[in-house]
DNA sequence: ATAATAGTGTCTATTAGACAATATCCT
DNA sequence: AGGATATTGTCTAATAGACACTATTAT
């Protein structure tokens, strides 16, 4: 109930879709609802402080849940419809946030399913291990926005490499694209593209272990 | 201060950045503060109800202190650093509007002075019949998202169509286009290009009173 | 030698931009 | 008729995509 001198405020929370690809396959970190609670997967997240400027809360759901610094992160979009979180009026301000799977290790990654291809205002839908897990709230609409942002700033903007270690082929960087696109890529084109992009240095070294031709490590470009 | 059982909550408002263009000019709706209040001028906003979705929210701003419907909104950003209003801890999510000048009539419509040209995070400047308007909070870094935003869109997405009325000749769209680029563009490509698009359709009607050929009169193509 | 992948060369289709020429309408 | 703008035509540069080919390495 509100005092006698303020409104009642809404609860703001941020929401962390921290996104990576995993053998081709786009992910994202999810944690279990408690039982008796709202049910089902849902994105890591935390109340936003008094004190507390919105990337600091993000930094501290990062440490809190899920222990990990992600390489990249970006606002996406602010959630409010009334019914999102049956318990209160909660306001979600949702970040997009890039690891390589490397630094994810253990943590509960479920595939994303895009089931809309080329329709607009897409849901998205994640399974773990060949089964569908239900989605929390409003966060499988969230979701989909957050492929529609990756797929849409996927070719002009950096963001790419967030998902790759320091040093990557030019193979690993098409295997992200073509997995955050949903469709295979000619790989041609696709080399030219990168390297006029002009993003990117090979370094001269090149990878190993791998059977038959090893491919040539490339890096980001440091901004002279 | 927090009650027992919950943390203080910071309040959340909407602000709304309503563009136009007029002469050439690319112009924003703003209000002056009180004076003994936050001094300078803002965007129009307001606080976000308990039980108002957020697009409710705009709609109320936007009926109770512009009175008037914009063609297009949508959501830009969420900006919620600490000292960002001296007051009290206050996270706005700002939304983007856009109309034809025309209905803006006797609004308090400030010239939008683009002041970084190419640099990355800008911020921006305004001013009213010449003078230089001093913009409140951090109003003139969000205009700075703002410009970026219709930069980034203007090419391929309708919005440049919300500044018009229903129907236009390309030097109209030319002109708004130029306004927001803030650099000239040639007629003939920009002609085709926009035809080419495919988002508008000839009337088959031309304009009346100007002085000199007539141009023919388009409006955007419903969809079907 | 062979298999499998890395990397290159060439061609074509599409698109964006520059520039010149023509068409049309008002005064 | 003349002036200003609308509209069209042609050319060129840059880009994206398809496809064939060569190069390199582990087995």
């Amino acid at each position: 109930m509100p005092t006698l001198d303020e409104y009642a405020k809404p609860s703001v929370a941020v929401d962390l879709a921290i996104m990576t690809v995993i053998d081709g396959d786009l992910c994202v970190l999810l944690v279990n609802r408690p039982e008796g609670d709202i049910v089902g997967w849902a994105m890591p997240g935390g109340f936003v402080h008094i004190d507390e400027a919105l990337e600091d809360s993000v930094q501290r759901v990062l440490s809190e849940k899920v222990g990990t610094k992600p390489i990249h992160f970006e606002q996406l979009a602010t959630y409010g419809a009334l019914g999102r979180d049956p318990r209160s009026r909660v306001i979600s301000i949702v970040y997009l946030a890039l690891c390589p799977s490397e630094v994810l290790g253990g943590a509960n990654l479920a595939k994303v399913i895009i089931d809309w291809e080329g329709e607009v205002g897409g849901r998205v839908a994640a399974q773990m291990n060949g089964a569908r897990l239900p989605l929390a709230f409003d966060h499988a609409a969230i979701l989909g926005d957050v492929v529609k942002r990756l797929r849409g700033k996927l070719d002009y903007s950096p963001i790419g490499f967030a998902l790759l270690p320091k040093r990557f082929t030019l193979r690993e960087v098409q295997e992200i694209h073509e997995a955050i696109l949903g469709k295979p890529l000619k790989k041609p084109p696709f080399r030219r593209k990168l390297l006029d992009r002009g993003m990117i240095v090979p370094t001269g070294e090149f990878e190993t272990g791998g059977a038959y031709r090893p491919a040539e490590l490339y890096e980001v470009k440091s901004k002279e």
